[in-house]
DNA sequence: TATCGTAGAGAACGACCGTTCTCCGGAGCA
DNA sequence: TGCTCCGGAGAACGGTCGTTCTCTACGATA
């Protein structure tokens, strides 16, 4: 396997469990076995490590729920179930690009646009999912709400995610008429 | 005691604004204007001052949002007109709480701690404001999922709160047939 | 005035971090 | 065998951080 894959496969768990500051070069070459010296030269600073571990979390992140999304019928209320599958894996802490933003998005410029980059994506994939903007944003909303109680409140997890799911599947039938 | 007054609406100003870890004590003592001496006297660990720090900011948080719906009818819509303006604040950068948990609550129980707390005495207010758990589930779901959307993405903070306050309002109604 | 306790300024300390550099062993080749 | 090049291991470097310590000035008391 390509050095590249092997140092985002072990920055991002490392990023994403214990948040980003709290893990030095050191650690990732520890857990990647690639030498420093070719983790700079596939990164030439960890802001760049940082920024593409966003890119790769969004790309999978996105992927995870758009394909399990087709398979239960393409339906936004699908997205809900997904939600609560993903928040009782082993080692959910909550949204990745929110953390990043609120640790880095007043330092790193870069990482404030790929957070935000990420978040208009997902925006604009539940506006395909529905009828018009409102309740593209509400889906948003509901989301990203659910995955903030999540995280800060595990035992309270799954009921977020079922809370949430009923208010969408509320808000759409309120809106179809 | 002053000093630990002084250094908490400090310390508040920069944890909240650049992120706990991208400060340091001295940032605090320079900005604060009370010597590193003392600071360590009154908060006897950087710990110790940002639990301090999430506790002050719970109180005066919750105190100006219960004020403000007070103000204007005690309905739960009220906390959406708030959630407006403090989107537009000068300085906003999204929950501390939820900043702070993302950046320190895989290292610190206690940082967990508060935040869970603030939590759910946000939870157990809008709780209050309702009729029954399952709206309050929705509503804290909506105050924190406008929040997350606005701290990321700032042109959208005040299309984000109110769509989370028509969404609490249809939701409201649509409970009490 | 002499003495003591206190408080502030900031140097000092040890740890750690991001980044670069040095050194060494082995693979490829003549 | 001897030479060269490459990559890995990890030491080194400059900086920062949390925390403690030293030194000095000053105010109160007898």
């Amino acid at each position: 396997m390509e050095h590249a894959e092997r140092l985002l496969a072990a920055a991002g768990e490392l990023f994403y469990r214990r948040g980003i500051r709290a893990v030095g070069m050191d650690d990732v070459r520890a857990a990647s076995g690639v030498s420093l010296k070719r983790l700079y030269q596939c990164f030439p600073s960890k802001e760049a490590l940082v920024v593409a571990y966003l890119e790769r979390r969004d790309e999978r992140w996105m992927g995870s729920l758009t394909s399990y999304v087709a398979e239960h019928g393409g339906s936004a209320e699908a997205v809900f179930g997904w939600l609560e599958r993903w928040f009782a894996e082993d080692g959910f802490r909550g949204c990745g690009f929110v953390n990043a933003y609120g640790e880095l998005g007043a330092t790193s410029e870069a990482v404030a646009e790929v957070a935000r980059r990420h978040k208009r994506r997902l925006r604009d994939y539940l506006r395909g999912l529905v009828a018009d903007d409102l309740l593209a944003d509400q889906l948003l909303v509901l989301v990203d709400g659910a995955t903030v109680t999540a995280m800060v409140d595990p035992e309270r997890a799954t009921q977020a995610a079922r809370a949430a799911g009923q208010a969408a599947r509320a808000l759409m039938t309120a809106r179809e008429k």
